[in-house]
RNA sequence: GGAGAGGUGGCAGAGUGGUAAUGCAGCGGAUUGCUAAUCCGUAGUCGCCUAACAGCGGCUCCCGAGUUCGAGUCUCGGUCUCUCCGCCA
């Protein structure tokens, strides 16, 4: 959510720069300033006015305590119209309230100046390509060919007792799930992120916190009787962490990592996409957060970034690197990097890991403060990434690896695999 | 699931109708051979007024409604936490 006062100076400015993802945000913020001025016209009024009763109040307690009963009747009398007034103009600015607590809400947010523009993933900047993708003199099986093969994954069992993309990892396949878990873990923590264990179920303000709730409530599953909702990734509860609070500011930069099973409805998706890992309503991740000093979020972006890199390199995928453009841009972040692999046997580049400095939009929300060097409160800057999402990776590794007569494990697995083939 | 207790400023903790004690911590200042000690100030938020600082005012004792000239205090509803019992990994 964009702070009232940067909508309140910067009007113009916003409108102009949220084209770049395609969103027309004239009407919205126009009407959301001229809200803004009603607003504080009546908070004024409704000041004075309450300003003059407790006065009132004041002066009718003094005179009970001296005995003179008589004259505070007579003031009491008065208060008649003042409060009639004062109740009007709360209820008033309650509306308002929360008229601009709806609008506001609609806004996402502003994109950094060097967002491209465009419509959908295929205008996103691809930076860099690294690696060299894997040649055959055979053809390449897809991974979910390979997992039936060898016993890895059983897409059917998981459709039998829940239903479509709710894999089960069997035998060197759930093997591998509990390696990559450790791996990212270990070098997570090597890099400086504190790991941490959330809860998988979340209440509304924690969604609320984060920008899932409201609006895309669709996307999570929801537990009807206690009203709570599972994760749809470990930024929602580990960001939250700092709902409420204020932060010292030689804690800076928080840095934390956690690995969670994450849940996603995928409300929508059909088609190709679909098949086997790579499009998925349950699916491990390994995930980093960071709050940090406003001045300091995109040097940690681009550390984030980087370290997502090395240990893309460790596991040696081909991978690259895109700024997402305007349209692709997710509602809460200002710029987001999308790391993806190449998977040989789909020919594909495929999405393991996204980015993202939501710099005060999530902050604002969540009310993640600290005392500045003038002891002025500022919001901080939040950031996370995947590091990485499981199911793509092994992907990945499985079609990129395999040889005539097995799988070959990426050497950095195998102290936490046991095995080097499959 | 049953019964009870309780949510007060960063923390601790008073306050049963008259406008939020006190202690500790942090921060700022004063004093000061140094250190220690001492003293003073210091919550958040919204608004008015400012070039800015300052100043003034409103709101905030879990949330919402109500009673009252006036609510942390009384009434109703909600919510969360804790304790005991039951169940249970």
């Amino acid at each position: 959510m964009l702070q009232l006062s940067y909508i309140r100076d910067n009007a113009n400015e916003i409108i102009e720069r949220l084209k770049v993802r395609n969103f027309d945000g004239q009407e919205v913020i126009d009407y959301i300033v001229s809200l803004d001025k009603e607003r504080r016209e009546t908070q004024t009024k409704l000041d004075t006015e309450q300003g003059e009763m407790n006065k009132i109040s004041k002066k009718i307690g003094e005179l009970f305590k001296s005995g003179k009963r008589d004259e505070a009747e007579e003031y009491k009398a008065k208060t008649g119209e003042l409060k009639e007034a004062v109740k009007k103009h709360h209820t008033k600015l309650n509306e308002i309230d929360e008229k601009l607590q709806g609008l506001l809400y609609q806004v996402p947010n502003v994109p950094n100046k060097i967002v491209p523009a465009g419509k959908s993933d295929a205008d996103n900047e691809i930076i860099e390509e690294v690696g060299q993708k894997p040649t055959f003199d055979f053809e390449p099986k897809p991974h979910w060919d390979l997992a039936k093969e060898f016993e890895l994954i059983d897409f059917e069992l998981g459709n039998k007792i829940t239903g479509a993309g709710f894999p089960l990892y069997t035998g060197k396949g759930a093997r591998l799930q509990r390696a990559l878990k450790e791996f990212f873990l270990n070098e997570a923590i090597e890099a400086g992120y504190v790991e941490v264990m959330p809860p998988l179920l979340v209440n509304e303000d924690t969604g609320k916190g984060t920008g899932q709730l409201p609006d895309k409530e669709g996307q999570m599953y929801h537990t009807e009787l206690d009203h709570l909702f599972l994760i749809p990734t470990a930024e929602v509860p580990i960001t939250n962490i700092y709902r409420d609070v204020i932060i010292k500011e030689d804690q800076f930069p928080i840095k934390h990592c956690g690995y969670t099973p994450c849940f996603r409805r995928e409300a929508g998706s059909y088609g190709k996409d679909v098949r086997g890992l790579n499009r998925l309503h349950q699916f491990d991740k390994v995930e980093i957060v960071q709050v940090t000093h406003p001045e300091k979020s995109y040097e940690a972006l681009d550390e984030m970034v980087s370290y997502v890199r090395s240990i893309i390199e460790k596991l040696e995928l081909p991978y690259r690197v895109a700024r997402l453009c305007g349209g692709d841009l997710g509602f809460t972040s200002a710029l987001t990097y999308d790391m993806e692999v190449y998977s040989a046997a789909q020919d594909k580049w495929l999405e393991v890991s996204s980015i993202s400095n939501f710099e005060t939009f999530q902050a604002n929300r969540l009310k993640a403060r600290f005392k500045d060097k003038n002891g002025k409160m500022q919001l901080a800057h939040t950031l996370n990434g995947s590091a990485l999402a499981f199911p793509r990776i092994l992907a990945a590794i499985l079609e990129n690896n395999q040889t005539k007569d097995g799988i070959n494990i990426p050497k950095a697995l195998v102290p936490f695999t046991g095995f080097d083939k499959i």
